[in-house]
DNA sequence: TCCTCCGATTGACCTGAATCAACGGCGCCG
DNA sequence: CGGCGCCGTTGATTCAGGTCAATCGGAGGA
């Protein structure tokens, strides 16, 4: 049964109250059609929800620092992360009229809310944002349709996968700083945080891996990792 | 180790040739800015391939009668499909230069062939057009992220939601008639061509459905497929 | 009509990951 | 500085689905 987070054990989530929707900064100075430079920096704190699936998607976000999961639960308490995103990354884009995941802070993170409204408005005038608009959609897609491609594989093979997918994104050599519980890592695999930490143990042991701290994992034999990731 | 299709078995796939593309017809009207009248319809026999996984996307497809898979195959042979494409759908829609996954035709098909330089010029200046891109790829998002939902789920989960999707998409009442052998259907749920088998026998056994013929099936309960789709 | 072939079904058995449970380590708070 | 709670690890056992193998059944061809 696949039984991965059971959500709630009723524990300290939304400090911020159910709508954290902040109101962008007035002062926000116009500076023509950069996206970068429309919307506010918002602080949401760690578990801190952002937005809820079926909320109107009023907004879209930049992680400026910190990260960020979203997730949807299923009917019978399972969780399926849908992604996670790092500085750089943008999320909660969506074309229809109400967000279909939820997005929380996996630490404390700092956010560039956009309204979406002005974005799709300058969207029907300036082909340039409209054709960003469609890149970054079309980028989405493409992380989807590889983490379909993680998810049909073994353990070893995700969580090799997982590894060097998160290599690559924060590329600081061969030493990851995961920001992510091993729950959060299960969610995202559809493993259980026991399946997760057994694999570790097993990458280390065959010398794959190192994970000096639980947060912290040193790719140690990338040629192998590889090899799992097929 | 979850084998599914090895591919291949020296089927007699590829009738068409390694290059299928065709050269739109020279005489097609220019109706205006509707993508529906661009481009020259063309037949692809059961099997045949209509592009390949990282061949330049130069063309997209809109399917007229018939249907089409899109797969993909890892390094150890099995193989995962990716979607099947009904009477209207539109695939092979791509932002990069590159499709991602392979498209088959199921059975013998009509498809409306696009070219999308075409269609990309003319976005850059029709943002009527320009929208319809986007949200036709944000469309694909929504159907590969319902994807993932499933599997993760359990067998009986899958089918279920398998078979309730394919209802939904062909408005026939309680009757599908499904194009694809159960070996796709194993490929696009991650299970084995077994495993289907046996799980449509259950859900028979328990009168969530009947399966007059292997390629028919009646929704007898949807209350009941509903219930595992969660 | 019968034969052949191929897709689908069914059965017996095996295995990888889930489940249930105990324990370890570390940071935080009193 | 000592206890407590959370997160992660490890162990024992179970079970869903994979693997291997035999059989079935319907469509096409001689």
């Amino acid at each position: 049964m696949l039984t991965q987070t059971m959500i709630h054990r009723s524990s300290s989530r939304h400090p911020a109250g159910h709508h954290a929707h902040p109101v962008p900064a007035v002062n926000s100075h116009s500076f023509g059609t950069s996206i970068e430079l429309m919307g506010a920096p918002m602080p949401f704190a760690r578990n801190a929800e952002i937005y809820g699936e079926n909320e109107p998607a009023e907004y879209l976000y930049k992680v400026v620092s910190g990260s960020i999961r979203t997730y949807k639960v299923l009917n019978d308490g399972r969780r399926q992360i849908g992604a996670f995103y790092l500085p750089g990354d943008v999320f909660g884009l969506e074309v229809g009229d109400e967000h279909t995941f939820s997005a929380e802070a996996i630490v404390n993170s700092k956010v560039l809310v956009i309204k979406r409204s002005a974005l799709v408005n300058l969207a029907a005038r300036d082909n340039e944002t409209a054709r960003k608009l469609w890149t970054m959609t079309a980028g989405e897609l493409q992380r989807v349709q590889a983490h379909i491609l993680l998810l049909i594989k073994t353990a070893q093979e995700r969580v090799a996968g997982f590894l060097l997918e998160m290599s690559a994104r924060v590329p600081m050599g061969n030493e990851i700083d995961l920001p992510m519980s091993r729950q959060d890592i299960a969610d995202y695999l559809g493993l259980t945080i026991e399946t997760v930490s057994r694999t570790l143990t097993q990458l280390e042991n065959t010398a794959a891996i190192a994970v000096p701290s639980s947060r912290r994992i040193v790719l140690r034999n990338r040629a192998a990792l590889n090899r799992l990731n097929a």
